[in-house]
DNA sequence: TATAAATAAGACTTATTAGGTCGGGTATAC
DNA sequence: GTATACCCGACCTAATAAGTCTTATTTATA
């Protein structure tokens, strides 16, 4: 409850690893993989959704890789999490989703409190970037 | 991710409820799942995991229930959780359980950061009282 | 003192999600 | 043309969350 997925960490793991490597220096999964013991295929799809998000470049064919695509410090570990979950980090369905995703949406009384909880959540991974990390 | 469990929602809403009451007056399981359309059984253990710990008393046999057990000012949403879960709201199985619960905790290197988003989560559910959400 | 209405507790089942794997495709340096 | 990388979706499996069932215990009161 309430822990960020693996997807997550190995992406953070991963675009981490590619923010602190020399200017100019093409990384590749396998590399990241093999040093952070992290299971390959899936490490592959969280970086080319981080690639398809604009947070990292591919460049394909052979000794190709990943570059980071703009300023660690323009990136927010919350914005990380979107891109590799599809949405912000939220701590209930009805946030994460929509209201009518929760059936007891209409009759709950915790919804307010627990969306103002959400918003200083969201502030913490807005508010730390990338550049931090390294 | 990232979710609070159901579990949780429920004891919220319960201990809200109870919270909210008359003083004096006892409160039953059944009351609160049918008026907030909660399964009745998953809803009765929650509440005997918060009389267990504390927050609320109950009281056995006809015309039984439950009744806070403390006041509402007294009552952290993270200690609600704390006694629902078994431990704090964590965002890492490192931090939730213990560093060799994570196969890769000695090559991670995202664990400072992550703890650091950790303590400010951390005082979010610390800071909010029941009272603030009755 | 029998009964009804409540909590207590744990085993069990089912549904959902997370994690991981596989196979076939495309791009490109050499 | 071949080796090495990214690309992408389908698939399988494991873990967790959610919900159900059963039996026991407590206690007010008829």
């Amino acid at each position: 409850m309430l822990k960020l997925s693996k997807k997550v960490e190995y992406g953070l793991i991963a675009i981490r690893h590619i923010a602190a490597a020399e200017s100019g220096r093409i990384t590749t999964a396998k590399e990241i993989a093999d040093k952070y013991k992290i299971p390959y295929e899936l490490l592959a799809k969280v970086m080319q959704k981080l690639a398809k998000k604009g947070f990292i470049v591919s460049h394909q064919g052979v000794y190709g890789g990943y570059t980071l695509a703009k300023g660690a410090g323009e990136i927010s570990i919350s914005s990380i999490i979107n891109a590799i979950e599809g949405h912000l980090p939220a701590i209930t369905q009805c946030i994460a989703e929509s209201p009518d995703s929760c059936s007891i949406y209409d009759n709950c009384t915790i919804k307010n409190p627990l969306g103002k909880i959400q918003s200083n959540i969201e502030l913490v991974f807005k508010t730390m970037k990338l550049s931090e990390i390294v």
